[in-house]
DNA sequence: CGGAATCCAAAAAGATACTG
DNA sequence: CAGTATCTTTTTGGATTCCG
């Protein structure tokens, strides 16, 4: 759904009739990886795409691809291809997306606190290597 | 997608494999007119859902029926019918929902900035009865 | 390597009708 | 009033293939 989220703000700027402020927030970071991914460019700095993959290993390609579409068109994240063989392209972030970090902190923490209280925090991470997101 | 990112999340819950805590989070609040919703009844107190209705003209009953059935059931709001004829049904934020009014506020206080940025924000409400969601 | 294009299965969502 | 059920259309997402 929240892919639809963004479109109806997308709809909204565009005839200047958006007058629900949060939803726009909402709609910039919801969308499946999208906060995964921005957490992690603005945590641990830049990433080439197929590091992002590593790290979202059950993200398919076709769905970074279209979240980091989105997350550049709404200025949140640099785009910057290089001129190498293969060619690589380095994702960052940038500073208005950077401003929503301590929105996402204060998810991360409420998340967290949450799990606590239902006992779920200190669990075991059983399977091998657990990809942490 | 959203919905989708809800029912990965209560997987890994399931499965004791959570490790992500601000998915949780945004789980609980992404899917469509979740946050409205949310905000509605945080800010405004208890609306039955008629109300509900009303305030979010573009939402189809199904769906306001839905996402407050996913509220409930995460323990963000309450659902109490009142044995009217006809009946009614009241919905208010529970102690657990109110715990997640300051990320909303700070979303909402985001989006007004990036709406003023973008100079949208003093913008007309043209089409004579703007729904305020 | 990073992405775009295609095809196809699955999921979401609108419209409508029915019920206590 | 507040749903539920059914049907249909639209939208998504996986898998695969091709290209610079």
């Amino acid at each position: 759904m929240t892919d639809s989220v963004r479109e109806a703000v997308q709809e909204k700027l565009a005839n200047g009739i958006f007058n629900c402020p949060k939803e726009l927030t909402l709609s910039m970071i919801s969308g499946k990886w999208k906060i995964n991914i921005l957490y992690h460019l603005g945590t641990d700095g830049p990433y080439y795409f197929y590091e992002l993959q590593k790290l979202l290993p059950a993200a398919s390609r076709k769905e970074i691809t279209a979240k980091l579409k989105e997350l550049v068109e709404d200025g949140l994240v640099n785009r910057k291809p290089l001129k190498t063989v293969p060619v690589k392209v380095q994702y960052s972030i940038t500073p208005l997306g950077k401003s929503l970090m301590p929105i996402i902190d204060a998810m991360l923490k409420w998340g967290q606190q949450r799990l606590d209280d239902l006992q779920l925090g200190q669990v075991e991470f059983g399977l091998g290597k657990v990809k942490h997101e």
